[in-house]
DNA sequence: AACAGGATCCTCT
DNA sequence: GAGGATCCTGTTA
């Protein structure tokens, strides 16, 4: 079982290769237990689609914290979306936790999101938060408790069925070809890409405007 | 005080 | 795959 500093250390390091570390990993609230399977890396004054790339604001505050807590914030007014904290003061980044496997507490899990087929229980950053019961009053808190609730557990052996993939980040409109999202192959639990609208498409700058 | 822009989700075709 | 709901946040005036 490993302690709160061994898993922190975990946390540590550049955050888009902290973020691939996180495939496997599970997170707990109360009952209910995530499997990651999709997250984002997301940087500090050199990353333009991140919260923190203008610095320090009161909702980001929390992405300049130690690593091994949590940054919630409010999606579109309405859904929360969570990030664990990674890096170091000096490096604010955090890593986007867009889509897992409940693996436990299935039976609540569905009750919180009446309807819905097993594998779509946290399938998207906001369904994710749903499923697990997370809300904007467990922004900067820590996961690193050894008792503590909400807990973080690092991955403890990659499996060989794991196969690691890359690219773009989600519905970004900043910074849109960074390939920082990072998920496992053949999940279902795979929320699926979408560019945004407002993203310049792609090889806009070599060619020549439509007519 | 007003505005533009979302790290989304759900419901349709 | 497209479009709307919905309301918070940071920025600008």
């Amino acid at each position: 079982m490993p302690g709160s500093a061994e898993r922190r250390s975990v946390l540590r390091g550049p955050v888009e290769d902290v973020a691939p570390r996180l495939l496997g990993s599970l997170l707990r609230h109360g009952s209910v237990v995530v499997r990651l399977t999709e997250v984002e890396a997301y940087g500090g004054a050199d990353d333009p689609g991140s919260h923190a790339y203008r610095g320090r604001t009161p909702r980001n505050a929390s992405m300049f914290a130690d690593a091994g807590r949590l940054y919630c914030y409010l999606s579109y007014g309405v859904h929360t979306c969570a990030n664990l904290v990674v890096g170091d003061e000096a490096h604010p980044g955090a890593v986007l936790l867009r889509g897992g496997e409940v693996v436990e507490g299935l039976d609540i899990a569905r009750t919180r999101r009446p309807g819905v087929r097993d594998v779509d229980l946290a399938r998207g950053p906001g369904r994710l938060c749903r499923a697990l019961g997370l809300g904007l009053e467990h922004d900067g808190r820590t996961v690193l408790g050894d008792d503590g609730d909400p807990r973080w557990t690092p991955t403890i052996s990659p499996r060989s069925t794991s196969v690691q993939l890359r690219g773009p980040r989600v519905g970004l409109s900043k910074a849109p070809d960074r390939a920082w999202r990072f998920w496992l192959a053949a999940e279902p639990t795979v929320s699926t890409y979408r560019r945004s609208p407002r993203a310049a498409p792609p090889g806009a700058d070599d060619a020549p405007p439509p007519c």
